[in-house]
DNA sequence: CGGTTCTTGCAACCCGTTTGCAATCATGTG
DNA sequence: CACATGATTGCAAACGGGTTGCAAGAACCG
């Protein structure tokens, strides 16, 4: 409905970024360019939700160790590679950025199958601007997740795990 | 700026419930009346922004078990004299909550010195049922929490500790 | 006042995440 | 293309918020 935030001019999530591009960032971040950082990259790029440290360690399939996992996900923020997202379980998750978008955007999440929704929408810049003046903050943003129950878990057929409300 | 989600006719933080109102909400929930609860009940209805349960162990200086005020905070949750907030660090918050209002609000945090505005306005409800309906979500309900930087720590003066961005 | 049931304190435990350390590897330099 | 060197990795231990089993200690009811 309203635009969202400024960007997003088109649905970055639809795009899927090759992995010598991803790679290329690495280099000009001057980071080295390792298996388990491509890895990583490779699976992010293959999926549209945001993952977490666990989900991707998963999907690596013993290709690496977890705690390489964490740290390598820590330095992708750093370089803005990708982004982290926090779906109010304990976990943090983290999806792909592309270079012209910030990755700014919201998640709808079925609390009872865990079902995530990507959102593009969000509130006008200037309700948020409004706020930073009547507070006198400087460098304002905001995080806003939706909970809810999804259609296919109102109609009875809860399968996987719960998520908090 | 906008009408806080529906509710919110009067600024509830401000309003200083007195403790026996507290303990007989906890009875008509046949909860009983015990030291420890009446001391976390007392420390929350002085506060207006949300404490954490160090905090509020912290508050009751060595008056209970650290296990006994996480238990409890759970217990209030339960029976809607609190409402929990996930302030994007690690531990939950807790603000009391008036009989007549839910406690849905938002808070505007400052990432250097971790203070919290308490914030009462909120996007427009039609902006939610929109999203509920597009992608066929019931009891839909959302978290906004807003981060900038104080004007005191914008003009050079950091004192305590931080928080993410 | 006495019994029943709820609560508490304490210590052990869970889970996501971080970190110290020695071994390994990616890179640019010669 | 081989090397030196600092970045990166694996492993295991440590952390921090939060939970839980258990026996002792209250609230509350009659
Ligand atoms: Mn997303
Ligand atoms: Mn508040
Ligand atoms: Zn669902
Ligand atoms: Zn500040």
């Amino acid at each position: 409905m309203n635009n969202p935030c400024g960007q997003h001019q088109h649905p970055h999530r639809l795009i899927q970024q090759p992995l010598d591009e991803l790679t290329d960032r690495l280099r000009r971040h001057s980071r080295r360019v390792t298996g388990p950082r491509q890895a990583i990259l490779d699976v992010l790029r293959r999926h549209q939700t945001p993952m977490s440290n666990r989900d991707i360690h998963a999907a690596l399939g013993q290709g690496c160790d977890l705690a390489t996992v964490y740290r390598n996900l820590h330095t992708l923020e750093g370089v803005g590679l990708v982004r982290r997202f926090d779906l109010g379980d304990g976990a943090a998750r983290f999806e792909l950025v592309t270079p012209e978008d910030d990755g700014h955007h919201h998640h709808l999440v079925c609390t009872r199958c865990s079902l995530v929704v990507e959102i593009d929408d969000c509130f006008p810049p200037e309700f948020e601007q409004s706020l930073a003046q009547r507070h006198r903050f400087a460098r304002i943003s905001h995080r806003l997740e939706f909970f809810g129950v999804c259609s296919r878990c109102e109609a009875g057929e809860s399968r996987p795990g719960p998520v908090e409300a």
